[in-house]
DNA sequence: ATTGTTATGTACCGATCGGTATGGTATATA
DNA sequence: TATATACCATACCGATCGGTACATAACAAT
């Protein structure tokens, strides 16, 4: 994409390997709490590498939450790829579960917790952030319509409450796994979730 | 409690009046993106009066979280006084709906959005959300388990974990209310919690 | 009216915020 | 080797951060 520069002193840092480092900044501290002190520090550049590599804090925010999404850890889409809605929704939450659970990376979730509130001046953050949950929901509900019109999953409710409702919970375990509770508390909750799902037929 | 001051120069407000414009922009803000002049703007006094009555930005906050727990339109206390387990969990989840429906408020729960995530010198207001919602979930908890022994909700789950996933859906609302969906939605999530939720009797 | 006490308004404090100007340094091309 | 180009380090910018010193104003007690 970003054309190799082939002229003039190269880069003293990977670009990815940096984001990474800034990534772990904003999920622990939040994009405000974030300052640009802790970021530099973190990634081992200085501020003009850093601006004039991502723009500003903002856009580095932006591409680190990019990179949140397409980690290969996450567990979201590999979820929508199951075959059935309740191998769907026990890969959702289970996934949800472990990784929640793993303290190799900072507690809770990015999308939620980096900017849930903050001063005026990061309205757009907080913006962009509720769209890329509303996004994930959107998917998630076109996935269970898909399993309905194939016959896992009931239409007792409509996929669109279903998805809510389960997006709901996976919020909330989110919220759970920054009040210090235990990988096993985390994971009865996804177990009591799953077998009490409304719609899912027996198999 | 505190004695009336009967000598000196009168406060030109009343404390309790704009604690609760504090506890707005608080609720609104979060505790870092809540700018002492922000603070005073909406308090109608400035920065010496606040000092002197409470201490300090973390006391004020400590202060409104207080407060915030004790108003007259928190659902979380009348609902653990309800005869049943079915009706306390059906009055939290009716409740934290309507509550987070309200638009005369701030959207979502101040207990968690307001220092989810932050710089290192917000680490003990964190603490103290931390607390406040484990101790309300204990008493969640304790209410649970008098349902057991009352005999309206069943010993097949721990009250420990129902109490957890209670918390865990009611948490998931509060994300959702801050995501600009309906009341007409967050109800629909409330009901679906309610008539799935383990361990309730038919009645 | 004087005195003691408390509250208020203003102006200020050092520190840090996000962001940038500048000059030296390292590299590829010519 | 000369030159153009891009990166890096330092030092700095105005603005705002949480917090306070100080003088004045308003009240109660005397």
């Amino acid at each position: 994409m970003s054309k190799t520069s082939c002229v003039g002193r190269p880069k003293g840092f990977d670009v990815d390997d940096v984001l990474e480092k800034a990534l772990v900044v904003f999920w622990a501290k939040g994009y405000e709490g974030a300052s640009l002190s802790d970021l530099t520090k973190a990634m081992g550049i200085n501020k003009p590498s850093l601006y004039s590599t991502f723009g500003n804090k903002e856009g580095l925010f932006l591409k680190a939450v990019d990179l949140y999404e397409q980690r290969p850890c996450g567990y979201f889409r590999p979820a929508l790829e199951e075959a059935t809605a309740k191998a769907v929704i026990a890969a959702m939450l289970n996934g949800a579960a472990q990784s929640l659970a793993d303290h190799n990376n900072p507690q809770g979730c990015m999308l939620i917790q980096s900017a849930l509130t903050g001063s005026d001046d990061c309205e757009s953050v907080k913006q962009a952030l509720i769209s890329r949950r509303r996004n994930h929901q959107n998917e998630l509900k076109i996935r269970l319509e898909l399993a309905q019109q194939q016959g896992d999953l009931t239409t007792e409710y409509s996929a669109e409450s279903l998805a809510q409702y389960l997006a709901t919970i996976i919020q909330g375990m989110t919220i759970q796994a920054t009040n210090c509770i235990s990988a096993a508390e985390l994971q009865n909750i996804a177990d009591l979730a799953l077998s009490h799902f409304p719609g899912l037929k027996q198999n």
